[in-house]
DNA sequence: CGCGATCTCACTGTCTGACATTTTGCTGAT
DNA sequence: ATCAGCAAAATGTCAGACAGTGAGATCGCG
């Protein structure tokens, strides 16, 4: 018996009442994985502290050093660890990333989006439900560096007018003003939503006095969070996401 | 011939111009990772699709099934395959799940909370920003079975006064509402946000007369949702969630 | 003595080949 | 016909090897 694996290891064989998932046993990098994280987020494990190597972790947990390498490929995944090779390198427990978890979520939702489950129209529901009173905190928050950004983008945005990039700027526009309501957790939120409106419903099609219209509003819109007017702001940003309602369709 | 592998494929070496990340090369894995992932994304598997064999896998890019293996444990930890064992197993792109993106977003908002990045007060303003409109919704979309969950998870919080598994039955309460919206992608976000609210900031002190002052808010709440009261409902919880704010601390 | 070139070492990254385990379908005996 | 048991195909796991990287230690030359 090549014994004392991870079957041995804490499982009452005779008393168990067979758990309802059927799987018996989840695949031990599953496993190493789940202790791993455990460690993480109950904080024994903090932002930078260094795992041991590879090997020595799998002599811990009596795996061999490809399993612990598939669990440690899950936590990276997850953004909780980050490898580096080298005499200083090794796992180390990284702090998250806002970002990398704005691109899982727009991953995700992009993936889900057209489907029964989450059609366009909830999409656009819970863009204006968050966008609406986002642009009201911009415009009580936002620092000098948003407005340079937001006038800056609006440069850009004029310039590419009627080319097919157009939508790279507009997102960019939207961007700041998430940015500039110095809520990072609604940033973070926020973004994936309208990346996935932009990339894969916003038709290609519009009329050229359809970006226009967008350019005004936008100013518009730059000009009442500069001035601070909470209220005229996010009740022009109503306006500006109802009007653009229709440049986004199912197909 | 084991040569040919990604290092020849692709690499002008002598007219390189050395790309901005200095690590010449993403690892093997992540290139097999990112490839597979392309080709889920952009619909050239569909959900559903099986996969070939691992090692017809290695074979296709050229490098080992160990290689492949750390590959599909990134994509399957996020949630765009799965793997199955037996005769009929193999890999299968699954569909997205949306708990499985809720679950990953509380685990990274979990991880912020409480650093400079993320601080108590911009988590319980998303919250707000995001559950006072979605009353109003769910006050106008809710059926029938919405009504009875929430009214039983009513029961259940009464019943449980004052005991520590409180927040428990909070967190569905609120949970229930979300649902109610009839908005997936609005549940999916705002969930996370309470759960890491009530299970890391949740001041567990509070005297019986707080509960019993929360109780009746959530009695009033569901009334106004069930009578269909929009407006109602939504200012009731905007009072509700001014109320509790007290109840969250830093420590 | 100063300072660049080189060596060394401890890691992660990758390959190979083997065996274990889990399902299912088939086959053959009853 | 029914059911036990075997074969097959896939993932799960292991062991050992070697390649590649990066930073500090060491050497050599001016």
């Amino acid at each position: 018996m090549p014994s004392a694996r991870r079957n041995s290891a804490g499982l009452p064989e005779s008393t168990a009442p067979a758990s309802l998932p059927v799987t018996r046993l989840r695949p031990a990098y599953q496993q190493v994985a789940d202790q791993l994280r455990e460690l993480i987020l109950d904080g024994s494990l903090a932002p930078g502290d260094r795992l041991p190597p590879e090997s020595e972790i799998g002599g811990n947990f009596g795996v061999s050093r490809s399993t612990v390498r598939e669990a440690l490929r899950v936590l990276a995944s997850q953004g909780l660890v980050r490898t580096s090779r080298g005499t200083t390198g090794g796992t180390f427990v990284s702090q998250v990333d806002p970002d990398q978890i704005s691109d899982y979520l727009e991953v995700g939702i992009g993936l889900m989006s057209g489907s029964a489950a989450l059609p366009l129209s909830a999409i656009l529901e819970a863009r204006e439900l968050l966008e609406v009173p986002a642009t009201a905190l911009a415009a009580r928050r936002r620092e000098q560096h948003h407005l340079d950004a937001l006038r800056d983008a609006m440069e850009r945005e004029k310039r590419t007018r009627g080319r097919s990039m157009k939508f790279r700027e507009h997102q960019h526009f939207h961007d700041v003003i998430m940015q500039a309501t110095g809520n990072g957790l609604l940033t973070m939120m926020t973004e994936p939503v309208f990346h996935v409106l932009s990339t894969r419903f916003l038709r290609p099609a519009a009329q050229p006095e359809f970006w226009t219209m967008v350019d005004e509003e936008h100013e518009q819109i730059i000009e009442l969070i500069a001035a601070g007017d909470a209220e005229g702001a996010s009740e022009a940003m109503r306006r500006h996401l109802n009007n653009i309602r229709g440049a986004y369709s199912e197909d």
